[in-house]
DNA sequence: CCAAAAGTGTTCTCGATACACCCATGG
DNA sequence: CCATGGGTGTATCGAGAACACTTTTGG
């Protein structure tokens, strides 16, 4: 019934990459890392960080292996997003990827350039412009797949320091979803699930009343998570 | 800049498939479609229908084409789950998986087996036994995804003949979240959606008062998903 | 004292929940 | 006429939406 071993051997002729999506969230603005490129295809174009897979190599490590030797980041929870396998989307042969992406507070990291990166910088997520492969593409994807998690998880924490206001949170969601919020409703909304804890500080160095400032109890939303809790912001905009 | 072209080619020796996680509902009951597998590895063994992607074949269409090839099943909208790639889960090198799911309604489609396919059946999502790799995981990583995504979108409707009654879909809610729904609320919140027409019709051969039939309006559907509608479904259950 | 953002309370409406009874049909 | 599931109405409660003013600070 084993056919020709010749005849499975042409099929072993792929390969496979991972790039990731790196969201991060500073000034009030969405951002995405990126690096420049030292090698073909696709010399000097920004591109997501990502590269060849091992042979043998685990996907979910290959993710956090290569972004690591990349951009020297460690510790980034890297989730698998979607896989990209246009057919000649690669120069060299036919090259499926499978996307990551992460979220991150952009002041734990200082990312510095290593590998095929000769460059590597914070973009904002609306002046991209033109990307190495389809990688403007998997930003897309993983843009909107931002858009929807945020709404029923709270990943935004992920992005805001430690401690943060609750404007602050407000400005993460409006700016993610590009939409404008109700201020007092969004706060009672936030405030209500009862997953900030006030940590009984305030802004410093500001020209008017300091905010408060506020933790994510993420011991608390394990606890809500487990009793079936569905963790929701909509949208609240003035019509 | 560029390295040595052999270099690149110690990447180009991995093969990837796609499987396919079709989902149905017949008798009240949640089911996939799997088939007996007539080759090595894991000859004799029930399998999702999946198979090797062409060297230069775009994925989506890989998994419609060895659906087809396997199956026999034409039509089919099959949407991209998630990739598998524990490194040693297939026998003859490295092969990473794309496996993609659909819903159907079990009555428009007579599979039959062919290719690797020995045989074919609709199982039971609660009694599938051991299958072939890494298959189980696959199905409860679909499982679980499709248990998130009838709450937010109507796909609901694609397991459910074109005309079907309201208890049929409260069933269908039922089986696939393991929990029971209160009739009045559900039937109301239903019917509230504006997305359900009756048909003008009864059911047949029941010995009992039978039900209106009902059918999906799914240009309704569109205009209300345009608006930023929300349509969601939620558990209700007598506590 | 002014600018600038922080912070707060109330009303209205609508949807979610909970609950019990009558209806139409086949056998 | 009875067993079986189909089908409905209502009261209560809580959350979302809309809306305007006072408070605190730095400069």
């Amino acid at each position: 019934m084993l056919p020709d071993k010749r005849y499975f051997d042409s099929f072993f002729k792929s390969a496979f990459t991972v790039d990731n999506v790196i969201f991060g969230f500073d000034e009030g603005k969405l951002k995405i890392l990126l690096i420049r490129r030292n090698e073909e295809p696709y010399a000097d174009y920004w591109a997501l960080p990502g590269y060849f897979v091992q042979q043998y190599e685990d996907l979910d490590a290959a993710a956090e292996r290569v972004l690591r030797e990349m951009t020297g980041m460690e510790n980034v929870y890297l989730e698998q997003l979607h896989t990209f396998g246009t057919p000649y989307r690669h120069a060299f042969g036919r090259v499926i990827t499978v996307a990551y992406y992460s979220l991150v507070k952009i002041a734990d990291f200082r990312p510095r350039a290593a590998g095929v990166a000769q460059d590597i910088t914070w973009h904002l997520i609306d002046e991209l412009g033109v990307l190495a492969f389809d990688h403007l593409e998997i930003v897309q994807v993983a843009l909107e797949h931002l858009k929807k998690s945020i709404r029923t998880r709270p990943i935004g924490f992920e992005l805001l320091p430690p401690a943060f206001t609750l404007t602050e949170l407000q400005h993460l969601y409006e700016s993610v979803w590009g939409t404008e919020l109700e201020k007092r409703n969004f706060r009672k909304k936030i405030l209500s699930m009862d997953l900030l804890r006030d940590v009984g500080k305030v802004q410093k160095g500001v020209a008017h009343r300091p905010a408060k400032l506020y933790r994510f109890d993420e011991q608390r939303y394990r606890e809500l998570e487990k009793e079936g809790f569905n963790f929701e912001v909509r949208d609240g905009g003035k019509k």
